[in-house]
DNA sequence: TAGGCGTGTTTAATATTTCAATCAACCCTG
DNA sequence: CAGGGTTGATTGAAATATTAAACACGCCTA
């Protein structure tokens, strides 16, 4: 009756519980969408008892869950709901070996989470003025969309130019070719989001 | 007693086939090394039972793969060894949106299976007569490394240039600066290494 | 405070996995 | 072809997971 996982094997019993009550599951309400029963729900987190997997398996269909996602190493980063501001992680390539602050920088874009788990990828974008992507090369097979926070950015997607202000938006297919620069003479802080993830 | 996993399940089985019979394990190797008898390792091969979690893992670790690797998506992509020529995957975001063939644009990395699931990435690159890479803004926290097989190439890294000729190499610290140009007349086909994987 | 409803936990019976041993087939080599 | 090596598959006994039911606790309301 093994108490507490060994270090070197999972602590499967703290991984399902996480799970579970990360979606606000009782333990009886998951067992009943598993066809199981709650004693092996709880003998299972508590690390009474190594479920089968086939066991395993239908409980994470419930929650649901892959098997994959359940034993990724990064678990409980991966299924982080809320972030602090100074969790969300700069992503654009030019400012992550620069010790200055990234705020000094043309542009800064912060990442939500980790988007490589998901496949919505929320950033929060900051563009100094004068700032400028460039004709963007990259064109990603995706959607993107945007509200513009603070200061005014121009837009251009394709052959159509907008200056956008705050509270305007924007919504488009990522493949075609397209452009931010911040024209006006203060910060433009954007939202936008983009699905599947670009980077 | 079942006899093959049914659709809506995973073919734990197989998976476990595959991966003992990539390592060129037989069933008693394995379940010496596991510490589980043979019998257990073909019952499980033939989906007859569905182990156990700590029984799998003490399997898998005498693989040895982990639990989230066993549940990947794309088991057998994933743990591919050899890679033909036309499995090479084109990795310049420039290209994978054109229809031409990527041989008619200015470069085109192929790369050797799938970077995200190792710590090292290789690309066969090619670079068309008058191709630039610009002064490489992106500057991924790797080394990276390269032998030119064909065509002269000018590689800038930091301050220093030079023209590299087949046979030529370069090893350089990724986070400096760094510029490919083919300054000749004929394509120049480059062999490259970036460890951790920058795409 | 009693009663109902919600948790999660425990327990004895049952179903399944796992072990130890055996079986059957194949490939060598003498 | 016999003998010893390998391989994977099978079987009845032992160990373990799973079930169904009871248990214990907290929270609300009458």
């Amino acid at each position: 009756m093994p108490e507490s996982a060994p270090s070197d094997s999972i602590d499967i019993g703290d991984r399902l519980r996480t799970a579970r009550t990360l979606r606000r599951l009782s333990q009886r309400e998951l067992a009943r969408r598993a066809g199981v029963t709650n004693g092996m729900i709880s003998q299972i987190e508590q690390n009474h008892s190594s479920p089968s997997i086939s066991s395993l398996k239908r409980i994470l269909d419930a929650v649901p869950m892959s098997m994959a996602e359940f034993f990724a190493d990064d678990f409980t980063e991966q299924n982080a709901v809320f972030f602090r501001k100074e969790d969300l992680r700069e992503i654009n390539p030019a400012n992550l070996l620069s010790k200055t602050d990234a705020d000094a920088k043309p542009f800064s874009f912060r990442q939500v989470g980790d988007a490589r788990n998901h496949t919505l990828q929320m950033l929060h974008e900051r563009y100094a003025p004068g700032a400028d992507t460039g004709p963007e090369m990259y064109s990603h097979n995706s959607e993107e969309a945007g509200i513009v926070i603070e200061g005014t950015i121009e837009v251009t997607v394709g052959d159509r130019t907008e200056t956008l202000h705050p509270g305007d938006a924007y919504l488009f297919d990522s493949r075609i070719p397209h452009r931010f620069r911040n024209t006006g003479d203060c910060v433009c802080v954007i939202v936008s989001a983009c699905s599947p993830p670009s980077f």
